[in-house]
DNA sequence: TCTGGGGTCCTGATCCGG
DNA sequence: TCTGCCGGATCAGGACCC
């Protein structure tokens, strides 16, 4: 085990609903639920006010409107959610070579490998400096948490949320943990808590009092172990810096279960166009085609062939899945469809076999008629930002073309009124709040769906006119044997 | 009242070839 | 030729994570 708390992790707080209240100034401190807005929707993110009402990740949409009626529902805007998240990433680099993201708004820094720190009060400067430049340049508030592994510096941000800093000293860890729900160590869910809970364990000084033998005994020898050394504290698991990819895959869940046999077909052969879309996409072919069917009980089955080599040809792919479908019994109804790609090779490495196949093929058929890039992976109607996050959902739902062209968060601009975002629209009318990020709370005006003057907009910056922090670290001491930092965590750059 | 989408990793069963 | 053993590949499912 390392001695300096010199890994940091990063979590942004309730990152895609603070990202909407700071675009949006009128539902700044109110509570604001993030996720899919159809009758199967899941809340994604909700906002600390939504929160102290009962609302939290995962809870279908359905409940969470039963608690918090009066919240705002916005559906998730991955385009803004992704340019915060690359700002906060190169704010991240900056400290380190060794910057591991986990999702858009959580990342692991290896303050050591970066040179900046290498003791414990150098790393909580660095933590309290990021903090800083981050709501500066981004407007929004990150936890940072400070150890000498990664779970530890985990469980510090966990622990530090919302808008807070935690560093755990060396030598501290287990009594620190040791009072702690087994929920908090990686890789203990809902059923592996079940599990140890039936068996008397529910804190983590039970786990080591446990022994490993006992856990390899009850979950089993990767797991067993893997556990008992988590709750003694030991985690030597690297930062690194760049994975592949292990697997592409792309899924649906419809408004309503689908019994048309010809209906399921069709969609899975829209899936797998998406897929390879996705696929050549990140440049890779695969060599394993996966079928996903959850049926209307909720259960899961997974069929999978594969092939004799890595393809990324829509054809075989389609064909593939297609096969692996015959032999799934769906009567009863689908709630969700699935088609995945694993065994992921690097592009250039074409399946000859699959060329072949597709060559005798075009010879045969003239394929006018059909596109083999996936053409119909790409909805009907792109224009517009009912593009990327709705297009799935379009198809599928009984939704009217008023809310496909305006859905609730997403921003507009009126040739009068200038930026907004859309409210909420139906009946052939959408209603827009005028306001921008550095704007009070704005008017309300509502308009008929087809007003000529309201279009579609990009969203705007959260942050405008910030401090420049492009030097940012360089403020930092170089040298870190030397005098060291000063004793106060809020020097700032 | 229900339960998203995109992933990762592990386990156990089965098959196959040496 | 038969049998047993072993290891690798494949397949399906489950748990977990954000």
């Amino acid at each position: 085990m390392r001695a300096a708390p010199t890994i940091l992790h990063l979590d942004m707080d309730a990152f895609y609903a603070s990202a909407e209240q700071a675009a949006k100034p009128s539902l700044r401190g109110k509570p604001v639920v993030v996720g899919g807005l159809g009758m199967r929707g899941v809340v994604a993110t909700a906002s600390y006010e939504a929160r102290r009402l009962g609302v939290h990740s995962a809870m279908p949409m359905a409940q969470a409107r039963r608690l918090a009626p009066n919240a705002a529902y916005l559906v998730p805007r991955f385009a803004l959610y992704r340019t915060v998240s690359d700002q906060v990433m190169e704010l991240l680099g900056r400290l380190s070579p060794l910057v591991e993201p986990l999702s858009l708004d959580e990342a692991f820094v290896d303050l050591e490998a970066g040179g900046v720190a290498d003791d414990s009060a150098s790393a909580r400067l660095v933590g309290e400096q990021l903090r800083t430049v981050i709501r500066a340049v981004t407007g929004l508030s990150g936890s940072v948490g400070l150890a000498g592994s990664k779970m530890l510096a985990k469980i510090a941000s966990e622990e530090a949320k919302p808008d807070g800093l935690l560093l755990i000293e060396p030598g501290t860890e287990r009594e620190l943990l040791a009072p702690m729900s087994v929920r908090i160590l990686p890789g203990v869910g809902p059923a592996t808590g079940d599990h140890l809970r039936r068996a008397g364990m529910t804190v983590v000084s039970h786990l080591t009092e446990a022994g490993e033998a006992e856990l390899v005994r009850l979950l089993g020898k990767a797991h067993g172990v893997a556990l008992h050394r988590m709750a003694q504290g030991y985690d030597d698991r690297p930062v690194v810096a760049e994975r592949d990819a292990k697997s592409v895959s792309v899924e649906d869940t419809f408004e309503v279960d689908l019994h048309d046999r010809v209906r399921v077909r069709a969609e899975v052969e829209r899936l797998a166009a998406r897929c390879v879309q996705r696929l050549r996409g990140a440049g890779r072919s695969g060599r394993t085609v996966v079928l996903k069917v959850r049926r209307y009980d909720f259960s899961t089955l997974t069929r999978s062939e594969t092939l004799r080599g890595p393809t990324d040809d829509p054809t075989v792919v389609r064909e593939a899945a297609a096969r692996l479908l015959e032999a799934v019994d769906t009567t009863g109804g689908v709630r969700l469809l699935g088609v995945g790609v694993t065994g992921l090779a690097d592009f250039t490495q074409e399946d000859l076999f699959a060329q072949a196949a597709h060559a005798e093929q075009a010879a045969h058929a003239e394929h006018a008629a059909e596109d083999p890039e996936g053409a119909d992976a790409v909805p009907d109607e792109r224009e517009g930002p009912a593009g990327e996050a709705t297009g799935a959902e379009s198809r599928k739902s009984e939704e009217t073309s008023a809310s496909r062209r305006w859905p609730a968060g997403h921003d507009v601009r009126h040739d009068v009124h200038g930026h907004g975002w859309v409210q909420g629209s139906g009946v052939g009318r959408v209603t827009v709040r005028f306001e921008e990020p550095w704007t009070p709370p704005g008017r309300v005006r509502t308009f008929r769906v087809d007003d000529p003057a309201l279009r579609p907009a990009d969203p705007l910056p959260l942050v405008r006119d910030g401090e420049d922090y492009s030097s940012w670290p360089a403020s930092l001491p170089k040298s870190l044997s030397g005098p060291g930092p000063g004793e106060g965590d809020e020097s700032r750059p």
